[in-house]
DNA sequence: CGTAAACTAGTAAAATTTTACTAGTTAGAT
DNA sequence: ATCTAACTAGTAAAATTTTACTAGTTTACG
């Protein structure tokens, strides 16, 4: 719920907005970057509207039919502010998906645990080659985008050296 | 779901156990080096029960009152051997919960930002430090744990480096 | 002109997760 | 001898998330 704030809060930190447009924005501009999975947005929305974080106007434009504009309020600001502060201090240390497959790894079979983990520094190249590709791509640098990329790739980086060490390890 | 099976299943590979030994262990065990934060046993459990993945048989020791305990069957070991395949394998990029906050960081006053990336850089040495000295004190070098703990070890270190770039960039 | 794709807004029901409890046993400390 | 912490097993209700739908509008394309 903390990171579901977050991310609603912060798109219409940018400007009102309606449902169509958020979803979109989670699925089209976000999700690339985030992997965030949100299948629906109107649960969370209301659920904020009625903690008082951001409002529900009626905003028509044109001759469309009903159109919802959510805004950020006042009191959702100060929890953006908030959260976001939480979110850079996260007391959690990393954790990594992988994790929980290598504490598993002696119930594997080393052949097929060294095949695997060779799939995955393969994968993990192209991921990087990827993201490398995606940001030289990026017309208007978008800054943010940038950066996270940036980030993405160090960290790519940093998992395809642990893991080969890893599966030299593999006796 | 998928990432609760495997961590049951995972657990019952190791032999049979009853749900308090499971909940411990995820608690005690798992929780430091995987972040797993599982509320409740009993549901998924009795979900993967009637999926057929593991059974509930009565098992009674000493004077103990009832003691139920959870076994994998070979059903169960088919679907573990899948999910930490698919683990492996994961499709999924990566992805690190600081980048919403970055994909935000328009939206937070500069200085705000510099002294919270810097606050979390210290954190995140603090964190290496402590991983380092866990697996010098770690006696039965159990290796799955050696294993998760340097991969946590690089990336820290590649997180510390994206941040601290990432510090100096912001002007 | 017709139609498909994308735009807009949801809801109902099912599944899952979280929270807040209950109920009793046993081993170790005082 | 008794008290406390850890051991054991849950359930009921609340909250949230997911799935699977409905319903209509506008724009672009052939």
């Amino acid at each position: 719920m903390i990171e579901h704030e977050l991310l609603f809060l912060g798109l219409l930190m940018e400007g009102p907005k309606h449902g169509y447009e958020i979803k979109r924005q989670i699925e089209e501009e976000l999700f690339p970057f985030i992997g965030l999975k949100i299948k629906s947005i109107y649960y969370p929305l209301r659920k904020m509207e009625q903690l008082g974080l951001i409002n529900k106007d009626i905003g028509r434009e044109g001759k469309w039919p009903e159109k919802y504009v959510y805004s950020i309020t006042p009191k959702g600001q100060k929890i953006f502010d908030h959260l976001i502060t939480e979110s850079f201090l996260s007391i959690e240390r990393p954790y990594f998906n992988i994790d929980l497959s290598l504490y598993f790894l002696d119930y594997v079979d080393k052949g097929i645990a060294r095949r695997h983990l060779r799939a995955r520094v393969i994968f993990l190249k192209r991921i990087k080659r990827d993201l490398e590709n995606l940001k030289k791509g990026m017309k208007a640098p978008k800054r943010h985008l940038a950066i996270i990329l940036e980030h993405d790739v160090d960290l790519v980086e940093a998992e395809i050296v642990s893991i080969t060490t890893l599966i030299d390890t593999l006796n």
